[in-house]
DNA sequence: GCAGAACGCTTGACAGTGTCAATATCCATA
DNA sequence: TATGGATATTGACACTGTCAAGCGTTCTGC
């Protein structure tokens, strides 16, 4: 924050504040946590200031689950960093990664996909704009490592469809904390993966 | 309604008019539609008679979703008496029913696996075992079908896992309305789970 | 038949919410 | 230095969930 100086007007990053504000407040006390008025509260604003940079709360929400998206894609960059620079291995970690994104964020990751009512002509452009960015940046990585296996037979070049139903069911229902799993013990999703037999592209 | 007779005081059956009300709301206007003083306008009662049957807004979701649980178990059991008795047929008679129900309710669908701040102590007792009922109750006829498939080797018994990630997951990311999915074109969910080749328990 | 309790619902109030209009302040540029 | 645009404040409004108090209905025991 620099906000040494001048505690007056004119907060200086206040849109970037208020989309950490408004992650922090979703994560800490769930989705209803999330307010315009605790938001600005938090970046040290009036209950107004908002307005001048998202037009709504719907506004501040798209942009919350497009920063969601940003920190999504790097968790499985990151995962694929670490992992050696076979397929196999390759998909594993970015599943991993989905996973752990899962559990750090359970909140705003399962917000991320939740069918909120976001009329795109009610958003702001830049907003909009960014959300489809994000959102299709994280998907790619995904599409880049599924590619490099061969398709499956009976639903061809299914294997996206595949490995991306399984890994976010297993993220929607598993990794939630509070889910009460009625499935124990829970199999590691990497030995799941291993029930699929894909093969590597030649 | 049977407020034929006196249309004064007691309604007669407040408590299922709320949870239709409120279902109803949330499919056509999705979730942030859901409003207390809503459903007691729909439902032709004041304001705050809704808190004589339910202790809190919360405890009005936690009923409308148990509500979403018995009408998923429905889709299921509807789907699998129309289908061939072997366990294949079961299975995907099962994930049909999965996948028409995320259709038909996507918006009840979605948030019955959303993280709701729902602490069990604030509910009313027979809401949240209604709700642990009806979670179960569904989750059962997915075990029972997976049960007939031999285990997967290198996860034991991870049937149930797998498959309740896939159609989950094909749900929650395909079958959303408006979702404007990046796989194009989306194969069948069907051949999917041709794809892990089960085997029938002998 | 009939008091009195138990239940179901209404009315009224309160703080908190999103949103809007009007106003004030800062900052850049001319 | 003056002008204008971006930024933030104040105040107001309708709507929300929740609570307290009271009223009307129905049921129970006698």
């Amino acid at each position: 924050m620099t906000t040494t100086k001048k505690p007056k007007h004119h907060h200086g990053n206040l849109r970037e504040a208020l989309i950490e504000a408004g992650f922090a407040l979703m994560n800490e006390g769930g989705i209803d946590a999330l307010t315009l008025r605790k938001c600005a509260a938090r970046a040290g604003v009036s209950h107004a200031a908002p307005a001048h940079h998202f037009n709504g709360l719907i506004s501040l929400k798209a942009a919350i689950i497009a920063r969601g998206y940003l920190l999504f894609a790097d968790e499985m960059r990151a995962a694929m960093a670490q992992a050696e620079p076979d397929p196999m291995a390759q998909l594993v970690a970015i599943c991993q990664g989905y996973i752990a994104f899962a559990r750090a964020h359970a909140v705003v990751f399962k917000f991320m996909f939740q069918p909120h009512d976001i009329d795109p002509a009610r958003i702001n452009k830049p907003v909009m704009e960014e959300l489809a960015r994000t959102s299709y940046s994280a998907f790619a990585i995904l599409e880049q490592v599924c590619a490099r296996f061969e398709p499956i037979p009976e639903a061809n070049q299914g294997v996206e469809a595949l490995i991306w139903s399984m890994v976010h069911g297993y993220a929607m229902l598993f990794c939630a904390p509070g889910a009460d799993v009625p499935i124990n013990p829970l199999p590691d999703f990497e030995r799941l993966l291993s029930a699929l037999n894909l093969a590597p592209r030649s």
